[in-house]
DNA sequence: CACTTTAATTCAGTTGTCAAAATAAATTTT
DNA sequence: AAAATTTATTTTGACAACTGAATTAAAGTG
């Protein structure tokens, strides 16, 4: 079998006469958005500039700037600031540009198994309103995910007054495997069902425009977009909950993977025939630093029924104080879950090179693992010593989204 | 010191509303190749086709593809082909258009600690001419590096039977740490001096264009060019020779990582506190695969001294001969290395979902770690099961470059 | 031989962008 | 205060790239 797969230079060779070189499929995806639209995100991104720095920026003459800007705001999407107080200067005063704040709506929504949450954002990125809903139980179906959404999208609207017709999409986020390019949820620990086309459901159901993508995805776009991720080209968000997710930001964008799935940090190997992990497989660095990895140990340790706790994170969290108090075995726990973080996030520097690497999530558990330790840990890992520290994050939230008209 | 490094939704609000949202540094990098270019392009990868493919391939019009091709005949670029024979069918036959095979000749040269290759290529990726020299010591100077390339680039044209004004461009790959972008060499194995700004001592030296790069990068490039990446997107190419290198080319593009020297995969972690690497740290996937590895294993079960055999690569060849001939300890040494291995492939599959893995490199070594094991326990180790096998290809050769007029 | 089919070319027209000049609105100099 | 200077924006004409439709070219089919 071996002999088949491997190919020499000689057949290699004569294959090249025939059939040419360079990479096939040479650009399928128009990078290029038209200079609207970029003059539009340079604006946005900015907050507020006038036309010649939108110019200058761009490298763009001050004409077309002209020409495209009077045309957004024709449309509404951007206005002029009236009031662009600046100190003295000579010449003509700039007007700064900004993007109409109540132009244009869109709603981003997290769905977990504890509860739902939903943001009202205007063009610009302001929160204008948030509403939750618990939900109804760990895994549902699908009809019942369509009304959960539509009854916490009513009471988004009621909250911040405004009508389904001010929204012009929506972007929601769930955990699992999810193709958002055709919004289909593979498998999704909040459903029953699998391979459903939930985006399109959800969009005949709130009669809007819907994108549907992993959670993990979401929050490292919403990094990009508005937290540390903001003028970093490439960088990793891992997060810490029930398993371990990665986001990885290429080049400025979101990078997906070839096959769909993504990047499954959780289940990277971190020891062979290591601890045993929930998806069967040994040495996943989930097995070591996961909520239930640790409930694990600790069961072990203390000779604990798992299921004697209320509460995955309350037991966490009585393991939590009890290391803190000076128990031995809850502290090795802890310690020893921490060294494994390490090593995943030494191994994504040494693979990816990120600028930066986040760790964020929706619950602020890193305290559990001790995060200076854990930081200096990674680092004696990597082998170019001397990296900018990786700041750590926190977002309570996830939502984020994206409509843009041509 | 963690309180600093965090930061909730309250500031990062209150920041959002004069700071706007979206990715800053939107895009630097214009990726838009100007039209002409993609004509040639498409007629490269294909090796030829007429014009009214390439317009639809293109999404252009075919009055547009008129015109380029008809520039880039004039050029001396392309050229129609005379016998353009196909089945019967109706209509104007097509004229296919192929590159002008002798219109420009490019030079890759693979620079190593044993011999520096070098091949002559036209712009249709046909090879013409091949040269080596043995490489005079493990590490020289500049001047010499630079004496050396010059009589392998005086022996390559006479070989062929070109002047140096043939010569269009040439690309140099070598092994260490390059700086693609400035065509520095910050540190080489094959080099006495480092941060050397070599590629414009070359292109002096030689009086040509000189682009400069990593081995492994070049090795990657060619793979998407000529080898098994062509027609995938993402994919990356491991090689294993003194160390474990790792290229990466995701959406069709050479992934250099953020910060310069690239991806690492030698020195991902693959056991915490493991072996002891070269590197200093441990549990470094090289100190398992790597040829030196092998070594100190083997050194250590049979108590053989590692200079007394001749060089690395015979005394491996001999261990492997024991290991054939059933030495269990000789066979053990191969194993574990080859499960690391699988380790090591498992999480980059992980991590990057590529589309394909491909094992290359200069010497054929892979027989060694048992490709068949390797695969299947690296398909084991992977969460989605279910994978298309990674073909492995073996490579004698690095060189690739690429040089274009506007 | 007329008709169909497919490829390639021609050409007028649209689009998006720029360069340069003109205009606007402030400050500084005279 | 008027003139000069400075900077921002708008206007204008020109240009280059590309498209779409019509046209020409070269084959096969009935």
């Amino acid at each position: 079998m071996a002999s088949e797969l491997i190919r020499d230079l000689g057949s290699e060779g004569s294959k090249l006469v025939s059939s040419g070189c360079g990479p096939l499929l040479a650009l399928p995806q128009d990078d290029t958005r038209p200079l609207r639209q970029q003059v539009f995100e340079q604006v946005r991104a900015n907050g507020q500039m006038p036309r010649m720095d939108v110019a200058r920026k761009l490298n763009i003459s001050p004409g077309s700037v002209t020409t495209i800007t009077s045309d957004l705001i024709a449309r509404g999407l951007l206005q002029e600031v009236e009031d662009s107080q600046r100190g003295p200067s000579r010449g003509r005063p700039p007007i700064a540009l900004r993007v109409a704040p109540q132009s244009r709506f869109v709603v981003g929504m997290k769905l977990s198994d504890e509860r739902h949450t939903a943001v009202l954002l205007d063009l610009a990125g302001t929160i204008i309103a948030e509403a939750h809903v618990a939900s109804a139980s760990l895994r549902q179906s699908t009809e019942d995910m369509l009304t959960e959404v539509s009854s916490l999208m009513d009471r988004l609207l009621q909250k911040s007054g405004r009508v389904m017709s001010d929204i012009s999409a929506v972007g929601i986020g769930l955990p699992g495997l999810v193709d958002a390019s055709l919004g289909i949820v593979k498998w999704s620990p909040v459903m029953l069902d699998t391979d459903m086309p939930l985006r399109d459901l959800l969009s005949k159901t709130l009669g809007l425009p819907v994108s549907l993508d992993n959670d993990t995805n979401l929050l490292t776009l919403a990094e990009l977009w508005f937290g540390a991720g903001r003028g970093i080209s490439n960088f990793a968000v891992v997060t810490i909950e029930r398993g371990v997710g990665m986001g990885l930001v290429l080049n400025n964008r979101l990078f997906r993977g070839a096959l769909g799935p993504g990047m499954e940090l959780g289940h990277t190997k971190v020891q062979l025939d290591g601890a045993l992990c929930r998806c069967g497989q040994r040495g996943c660095l989930e097995a070591y630093v996961a909520d239930y990895a640790i409930i694990r140990e600790a069961g072990t340790a203390f000779e604990r029924d798992p299921r004697a706790e209320s509460s995955a994170v309350s037991m966490i969290e009585t393991l939590y104080d009890e290391a803190n108090a000076g128990n031995e075995a809850a502290l090795a726990i802890f310690n020893r879950a921490g060294r494994f973080l390490s090593v995943g996030l030494a191994n994504i520097v040494q693979l990816f090179d990120p600028e930066r690497i986040i760790l964020s999530g929706e619950r602020m558990r890193y305290d559990y693992l001790n995060v200076d330790d854990v930081l200096s840990e990674m680092n004696s890992m990597i082998l170019p010593a001397g990296r900018a520290p990786t700041p750590v994050d926190i977002h309570a939230w996830g939502g984020s989204v994206w409509a843009k008209g041509a």
